[in-house]
DNA sequence: TGGTTATAATTGCAAGTGCAATCATCGTAA
DNA sequence: TTACGATGATTGCACTTGCAATTATAACCA
């Protein structure tokens, strides 16, 4: 009927089907470990690499593939655990930063070793060093833009 | 600090990326078309696939890659839109299966165009032929189960 | 048989998400 | 300088999700 199975076209439908296999996987192992869900690992971790470990609100929303309004109620949640805070921008007043605290680093190293494990284990040791570099030779192309330099290797884990 | 940036550590974080990155786009595709959402299609497909065109609700998540409660849910609101029906199970008086209409298969039919399209520039015209198969072959190999053989290509769209 | 435990599906509730306003500020140009 | 349209961030609201009960039925076994 379509091509959805033939040797091609299984391609982007077990691309799906791995990636909610391997989050709910791994989300599944932070709870056990009393840890905050992946999205924070994420954010964490996108300002620990940032320059002066803070991003404006839609550059956030940019590395976290995600909405503005989803990075406000984010932060909101970060704020309140004491791992992030906000500070109004002085160039342009109608932007705000969000900035990595010390809590917030300790929290990124305290989720690390389970969240390593986990892709260590999930993905990792489950792949040759070759289909390693493959997988992220084609991920790059994937996210490539046409006539946009790639994006960078941040923004997801 | 860690080795989330160094050439095969990246891959991990890519593959997530490209997820978000391209789901997002499929997603904003098809909301474009009037059409509904992705999950909508998945669930469509995998009841188009089923032996008699009906899954059992326990199933039905297995494939879906989530719980049941959001099962029942999601065929709560296909249901609503007359693309799916529920029957009782015969053989066991707890369960239930959802059932495609002709409604589901003229919805996912009418989807497909836009879906497909979206997986061709987004997905394989970015790829060669050699790396799709490459990516098909590395995805069944991460859904695979220690010990049981792979669920198949399903699931996923 | 009767009682206990497991399984199928649903439901209640708290939390998260997406979209469309909204509010504040900026940039530009009459 | 004021007016106007863009931009940055937040908020309101409807919808979706996840987890922990709950309900119904099945399977097992003393």
């Amino acid at each position: 009927m379509t091509d959805h199975d033939t040797s091609t076209g299984a391609a982007w439908s077990l691309f799906l089907t791995a990636h909610a296999v391997l989050v709910e996987e791994i989300e599944r192992r932070l709870a056990a470990a009393d840890l905050p869900a992946l999205d924070w690992y994420d954010a964490l971790w996108a300002l620990e690499r940032a320059e002066g470990q803070r991003l404006r609100m839609h550059e956030f929303a940019h590395w976290m593939v995600t909405s503005r309004s989803n990075i406000t109620r984010l932060i909101d949640r970060l704020e309140a655990a004491g791992l992030v805070r906000r500070e109004r921008s002085e160039e342009d007043r109608r932007g705000a930063y969000a900035v990595l605290s010390a809590e917030g680093r300790r929290m990124r190293k305290r989720m690390w070793p389970v969240y390593e494990k986990a892709i260590s284990e999930l993905f990792e040791q489950k792949l040759s060093a070759a289909e390693i570099r493959q997988i992220g030779a084609v991920m790059r192309k994937l996210i490539a833009r046409p006539g946009i330099p790639a994006a960078g290797d941040g923004g997801g884990g």
